[in-house]
DNA sequence: CCGGCTTTTGACCATTTGGTAAATCCACGA
DNA sequence: TCGTGGATTTACCAAATGGTCAAAAGCCGG
């Protein structure tokens, strides 16, 4: 058999896991910062301890272990957007959302700066997995946001506009990083950039008092 | 002489001039959206209508190309921050900052996304023109800025986090336009993100009345 | 401690890619 | 019109890169 990998027949061995976890930790480090093409297997067999031809011994290729990352990696991407409750406080919902995602990009940049890469470059390899996957949530949680501004618990405000600029402000961060370090000035940024974001939020969606 | 290109020496000539203009466009076209490993010579050649050989005879090497399209990028990409002028009004100031660089994602994408790419990927050719180009011109926009809010006239806003909040929503529209094409509804995107990026910074940055 | 598997490696390949050298083409002013 | 310098092409490299293959090495239940 060639590709343990793929065939779900047999539960991988220790070995298995283990490898097929060094080689998506490294290609993830590699990716982030070069981009699809611009990586190398090589790279990444380095950065991960592993001779190239055994990299393929796991991996189907190069853009396998891309799609491995990019699917893996948007299950737990788009996880705060659908814990968006219809049954809670609108306002707060939102914000928790806000936090979480700024959250998610301090902590984990290599993944949302994959991402980044991706989207910029066409997102060639991920078009059917927007459509199919993030599209519909997305409609999903527009129409819950439109509808908690029909009912006067939320400014009004453009649903999914609203989503494109929380995803743009906390993203930012992580993707931007390499500005952010020139032109900030040394301190919490991320504290100041959570209080920021919050407060600019706050103030778009809170409704009118009264 | 081997560079026509880079020695002021003598005045190009016109089929210089139209050839290196033709190189740049042509490799704005595939940076844009190979990045910078991603893009090969072959395809700006081809993009350009031009030899391989050409093209090196115009422009000292695939790096060259890049940085002088970054360069002459950087200079009309800050352009409109420059422009906040100290005197006029701040909200108005800021709004119509904010209402330029929207038009500016909209009208030269391309350069929006050559930019982002070449910070997502660390900056590895720009660190440089950030640190004595950009920074300079925010400490000074961030200082303004500062002074508005003291003097009551901006609601409070810590002034660096506010533009990069500007610059996230607004470049977001051209950076992450292959997301954006997937999600958004057919119809008038770019009117409505001007009308929310407008209305979410004008809340943000209106003064308490009164 | 053996036999059969999984895993790993060294050698190799074809293609791509940035770049070069020299010959050729061509525009244009004297 | 003709010579000359700028512009262009043809024919090449050498290195990098994704990938293959068969042999070697390791691992592990019996």
């Amino acid at each position: 058999m060639q590709r343990p990998a793929d065939t779900p027949a047999k539960k991988p061995s220790r070995i298995q896991t283990r490898n097929r976890r060094r080689i998506l930790e490294a290609a993830l480090d590699v990716f982030s910062v070069e981009g699809y093409r611009g990586a190398t297997l090589d790279q990444i067999a380095q950065a991960a301890g592993l001779s190239k031809p055994n990299i393929l011994y796991y991996f189907d290729g190069k853009e396998a272990i891309h799609v491995t990352l990019l699917n893996a990696m948007m299950e737990t991407w788009v996880e705060p957007l659908r814990r968006l409750d219809p049954e809670g406080e609108p306002l707060d919902e939102l914000l928790r959302y806000i936090r979480r995602k700024l959250e998610m990009s301090r902590e984990y940049p290599r993944e949302s700066r994959l991402f980044a890469n991706e989207i910029v470059q066409g997102a060639p390899r991920m078009r059917p997995h927007l459509e199919h996957g993030l599209k519909p949530l997305v409609d999903e949680k527009a129409a819950l946001i439109a509808r908690w501004v029909d009912e006067g618990r939320l400014a009004p405000v453009e649903p999914r506009h609203l989503i494109m600029s929380i995803w743009a402000t906390t993203q930012h961060y992580a993707d931007f990083e390499a500005q952010i370090a020139v032109l900030m000035p040394e301190g919490d940024v991320w504290d100041d950039a959570a209080a920021h974001v919050e407060g600019m939020f706050r103030k778009l969606l809170a409704p009118e008092a009264g």
